[in-house]
DNA sequence: GCCAACGTTGGC
DNA sequence: GCCAACGTTGGC
């Protein structure tokens, strides 16, 4: 099982919206990014485990957990021309994203901070805080991930 | 709201 | 295929 951490704006959809989702669970559509889409399309598996992320907000961080509840899938809001995920240059017959459902698993109880994560040693070779970071699914080793838990 | 850092596009 | 211009992300 591999681990993922996987980035939302709360504004628009945070870990609350995904715990009063049906089912707890929603789709994770909309990646516009190909290193992401690529992680999303190849690597990330059913069962997997996601660090719930808040971005763009007040106090970005690691705010729980949430588990991979399908396997990536075409993500069909790039096809909606309502859609502000819409994208003209992918096609049914080539479809270009990929997305998958996610299941709420657990809210931290406070947020493991950005801040908090860049102040530590233990995590200077993370994904997340290495410079420039910017992508919206990225790995996160065993290691981290066990470490991170331990912090909350 | 600013802007640094990155990604994407498109002319050549 | 290079690279300048533009767009986006996301912390601050």
């Amino acid at each position: 099982m591999a681990y993922w951490l996987m980035k939302s704006e709360p504004d628009e959809f945070s870990i609350d919206d995904l715990q009063q989702c049906k089912n707890k669970t929603e789709t994770w559509d909309g990646i516009r990014n190909y290193q992401a889409r690529n992680f999303l399309r190849d690597k990330v598996k059913l069962g997997d485990t996601v660090f719930f992320y808040h971005s763009s907000c007040k106090v970005p961080g690691i705010v729980g957990l949430a588990t991979v509840s399908s396997e990536p899938y075409i993500d069909q809001s790039a096809f909606d021309q309502t859609s502000t995920y819409f994208d003209a240059k992918s096609s049914i017959d080539n479809p270009r994203w990929v997305a998958v459902d996610l299941t709420y698993k657990s809210k931290f109880k406070r947020i493991i901070t950005l801040a908090e994560l860049k102040a530590d040693p233990n995590l200077a070779k993370m994904l997340l805080v290495s410079k420039g970071a910017r992508l919206s699914v990225q790995p996160v080793t065993q290691q981290e991930f066990d470490y991170i838990l331990s912090l909350e």
